[in-house]
DNA sequence: CTCGATATAGTCGATCCTGACTAATCGGCT
DNA sequence: AGCCGATTAGTCAGGATCGACTATATCGAG
């Protein structure tokens, strides 16, 4: 399942959604990415963006077009996708979509070697990281009724709501642990997330648990 | 607060680890962690262990114990870990409990860009993942369900379950979506997201400075 | 007893990634 | 006119990563 691509880095699939607006030079595609803010949501630095443009222009994905030069500095280089670069960009977001992948958080490292932790030290940090989440996430929760109010499309914010989702999850869960690891009696917090998912329809159970 | 690391890689980290239970030679470590499956949560290949145990060993966390050769197989040499690899890896164990950092989960690049896509086929496409989502839950649901049953600690599957924190989030996230993608009248995910905010424990900074 | 399959143990080169660097130009200030 | 800092545009060396490779040992089937 797991496709091969000639390019992998995900950055190239923003180059590609980039160039099907329209052609560009790649220091003007990196500053549009920083500019709408997705650089939150894609790894970048204009090293990997040079190397991404080149791999992509060697797979045949972009083709340069032209290289202008009409100010003094130094010449752009400017790309344009091509038929292949279209359906590369077709293929690979569909597959991002539907499939799930392999992922490896960092604090899954953490939990997993856990045992290294006194439990009451381990509490405290999980509460420290609990609030940490809460504050980025209210960050996130500012930017997005900020660009609600602006007139901006939801569907435009799926990735901040997403990011928003995983935000609160991850407090929820890393606040629920902390005090299980302080009442080590009380059972744990499988309880919570083994029994209740019996149906896949069922939708969220939204409750905000905050416990003092 | 972002420390420079001698040895960045996560994977020093299950290195130090384990070498804090036992003195061990690198493949040693590399089959423990594939026979827990905490290469579920660590990405792991046998090169990185190596380049990583011998970062390590200039860095000072581990030494060079003895080389052994008992049966005629290639020699093994077994590392131990030293005083600075145990301070090495309680700071690094606390800063990953305690402070998140970014991450770039491969779907916010999708839903970045979800522009490029139909509503209505990426509408079928989130279907078709959270499906897979609710499989691979199912699937750690299942195993976890076992260990507890052979009298694991909950704590030890304290990974497994933040991995099923995540994907349940997600998996309901994006059946959400898909949902709202086909029926655009309806407002959006945001809705349900932005309301809840639970009032935290003011003490964050609570700035919203974004003028627009 | 021999063949192939699997496990043990480690190495290597090609590719990829990143942060730091160059270098010119523009805008503003004095 | 002269200078400073920000912006524009791109390059590059040094690491990091990954998959593929080597080579021996053990085990089971025939």
């Amino acid at each position: 399942m797991a496709k091969h691509r000639k390019v992998a880095n995900p950055l190239a699939l923003a180059v590609l959604a980039g160039l099907l607006r329209e052609p560009m030079h790649p220091y003007e595609l990196g500053r549009r990415l920083l500019e709408s803010g997705k650089n939150r949501h894609i790894r970048y630095n204009r090293g990997s963006l040079y190397m991404v443009v080149e791999q992509l222009r060697k797979a045949g994905f972009v083709t340069e077009r032209e290289t202008v030069r009409d100010t003094q500095r130094p010449e752009r280089t400017v790309y344009a996708i091509t038929d292949e670069g279209r359906a590369e960009l077709r293929d690979w977001m569909r597959e991002s979509v539907a499939l799930p992948r392999a992922e490896y958080p960092q604090l899954g490292v953490a939990l997993s070697l856990l045992g290294a932790l006194e439990p009451a030290e381990a509490a405290g940090l999980l509460d420290h990281r609990s609030e940490a989440l809460a504050t980025e996430a209210d960050e996130v929760r500012a930017h997005v009724e900020d660009a609600v109010d602006h007139g901006v499309a939801w569907v435009l914010l799926a990735e901040e709501e997403y990011r928003l989702t995983l935000l609160d999850a991850e407090r929820r869960f890393v606040a629920r642990l902390a005090k299980s690891l302080r009442h080590p009696d009380h059972v744990s917090v499988s309880q919570e997330l083994l029994r209740p998912v019996p149906e896949r329809t069922r939708q969220g159970p939204d409750r905000a648990d905050r416990a003092g």
